[in-house]
DNA sequence: GCCGTTTTCGGCCCGACTGTTTTCAGTCG
């Protein structure tokens, strides 16, 4: 019987202190690092560790063994481990923090703690002005100037210096279109968590391609974006853009380009598997290409590195080791879904509620994206919802809808709503009003704080309604603004499952909701998707991009998100879902016709 | 502490840079 309210993400938090806490005590580092890769195996399991059945079933997931599973029981059963308090007694809590100044790693922060008893940043403070520090052995005048800088600023969670992918973008797209226009320059990729799709950036690390001899980091000092530039040679410079944005630039020749490409877009834990599956067939692995002894065997490409270590071509969004370099292996990566597999946009707002632009701009814009229907889902009328429909102008919208639909033969608008999931887990509007629309989404916008066994009482029973279609943005964050809300994601993805409801993947850029774990959970789960926009004008139905992104991110396939498939078909599973459910049957979702006879896709080469 | 095309012990990813020290340890990505 485990603890209540013991997360993965507390695991992997103890799993990450036993790490540091090891590293200062001067332990074995692969016995460190086997902490570190446990903990992020652990952040990314898609399913909670509290609800496995037992140990030999943690033992089972990668960089688990004996020990760790053993303590992953500890954990649940006792909401404790013996180890990390019994490693806390001996390093001072203040001590761990220490790590995170520039410059200091597990040496130098035991050599403070050993050599001159520094236990937090005040004592290390006071030990740096009274001269001490400078007297201790690896501990130089720049180091001293570092660390008295830093000491100076306000502590940073690391969390906190990185930014939305949106809003990174926002400045590493006109810095890729100006390096692009140096002359010399033939190629530039920007690599790291930024290619890998994920929600948030810390930097840039962006590859320029250019022959020898060619200087691309003059140019740069007169970018406007760039705050300093600090060109340390003559193929590697870093900067700092205006908004803080850290950017490190390499230039990598043609012939090691893709190694380098495949190196830098990381993670840190892919390229780490890469290098030891390189390693165990008697080949070298590195940024400047594979080799077999001296020979470069493969490195213009990231294509021919996989191939060349005997793996399908990984997808930047997969290179997480979340289990993607083993189906390379097995030839079973998801073909994952792609922007124009889109059919529809299922979360549109308009000027009726609090959107800005109308009805039929909104049609117009969806269909220069080559759409072939929408959902209008403006907001339901509730306390605290600007403009919200209430029944008769919801009416008044459907006729309108009727119209414009009558118009046209090949784009069709949906009528729907999106509607409060209140306090309760009541619906904010009447199931005789819903039941006259083709879609309902229904979502928490209000009262964030409860429980999780309230937020996840409440959410099941709007699901239960009749005709609810789908859950919008369910797991209720803003990035950088607001952490999600307590919600048992199993439960809710089993009450989905059963009454055929879809989970929105939200693509509005602060939301991106579903995240990418829970995406594949729902996926494996078989739980259908539903990629929207939110568009609250024309140009942010644009944000299905983000969507799209943050699905491929989930291992999503094109089958396991519903408005890739023709309007019959979607209308065909809405109607379905719902005459089911009101005899209270599971629903089974069938196998989209379309994919019966699946089309041959090309992969996507980066 | 994990794990197996090196299979129950003996390995464990790689290279650059920095600041230190005087030949390289430590940090970083």
């Amino acid at each position: 019987m485990s603890t209540p309210g013991i997360h993965n993400a507390d695991i992997a938090d103890a799993f990450e202190e036993m790490g540091d806490l090891l590293a200062i005590e001067g332990e074995n580092p692969f016995r460190i690092r086997a902490y570190q890769r446990a903990a992020q195996v652990v952040r990314s399991l898609p399913r909670e560790l509290a609800e496995m059945a037992d140990e030999s079933e943690y033992d089972a997931l990668p960089g688990i063994g004996e020990d760790l599973a053993a303590k992953i029981g500890e954990l649940l059963a006792t909401g404790h481990l013996g180890a990390l308090e019994k490693l806390r007694r001996q390093v001072p809590p203040g001590v761990r923090e220490l790590l995170g100044l520039p410059g200091m790693g597990p040496v130098r922060v035991r050599a403070l703690m050993t050599g001159l008893r520094v236990r937090d940043r005040r004592e290390l403070k006071r030990a740096l002005a009274s001269g001490r520090l400078a007297k201790l052995r690896g501990f130089g005048p720049v180091l001293l100037s570092r660390l008295q800088a830093a000491l100076a600023a306000e502590p940073t969670p690391p969390e906190a210096r990185r930014l939305p992918l949106s809003v990174a973008a926002q400045y590493a797209e006109p810095l890729r279109r100006y390096l692009g226009s140096i002359p010399g320059v033939t190629r530039v990729e920007i690599a790291g968590s930024y290619r890998r799709g994920r929600d948030t950036v810390g930097d840039l690390d962006v590859l320029l391609c250019a022959p020898a001899g060619i200087d691309p980091f003059g140019p740069l000092e007169h970018y406007p974006d760039l705050r300093e530039l600090s060109a340390s040679g003559t193929t590697k410079a870093s900067g700092v853009l205006r908004n803080g944005l850290q950017v490190d630039l390499r230039v990598v020749p043609k012939e090691s380009f893709g190694a380098a490409l495949q190196y830098f877009t990381g993670s840190k834990d892919h390229g780490i598997r890469l290098r030891r599956r390189a390693r165990e067939r008697g080949l070298k692995l590195s940024e400047y290409g594979l080799f077999r002894g001296d020979r470069r065997i493969a490195g213009e490409t990231e294509e021919r590195v996989y191939r060349a270590l005997r793996l399908d071509f990984v997808p930047p969004e997969l290179r997480e080791d979340r289990g993607e370099i083993e189906a390379a292996a097995r030839h079973a990566l998801p073909v994952l879904i792609e922007g124009a597999d889109l059919e529809g946009d299922l979360h549109v707002h308009t000027d009726a509620s609090d959107g800005r632009d109308s009805l039929e701009k909104m049609g117009a814009a969806a269909r220069a994206r080559k759409l072939s229907y929408i959902a209008v889902t403006d907001h339901a009328k509730h306390l605290g919802i600007v403009h919200g429909l209430d029944a008769d102008r919801l009416a008044r919208q459907g006729e309108a809808i009727d119209r414009m639909n009558d118009e046209r033969r090949d784009f069709t608008i949906l009528k729907g709503a999106e509607v409060d999931i209140l306090e309760d887990g009541r619906l904010a509007l009447a199931d005789a009003v819903l039941a006259r629309l083709d879609v309902v989404i229904v979502a928490i916008h209000s009262h964030f704080g409860l429980t999780e066994a309230k937020q996840t009482a409440r959410v099941l029973r709007a699901l239960e309604r009749p005709h609810v279609s789908i859950l919008a943005h369910p797991g209720g964050r803003l990035l950088g603004e607001r952490e999600p809300y307590a919600l048992d994601f199993e439960r809710v993805l089993d009450a989905a499952r059963d009454r055929g409801c879809f989970l929105e993947v939200n693509g509005q850029p602060l939301r991106l909701d579903l995240d990418d774990i829970h995406i594949k959970s729902a996926r494996d789960r078989g739980v259908l998707l539903a990629i929207g926009s939110d568009a609250h004008s024309a140009d942010q139905l644009a944000n299905v991009d983000g969507g799209v992104r943050q699905a491929r991110r989930g291992w999503a396939r094109r089958e396991d998100v519903v408005n890739t498939r023709p309007l019959g078909e979607l209308t065909g599973l809405l109607r379905q879902a719902r005459s089911r459910r009101a005899g209270s049957a599971v629903v089974r979702i069938p196998p989209p016709a379309a994919l019966v006879h699946a089309r041959p896709r090309v992969r996507p080469s980066s």
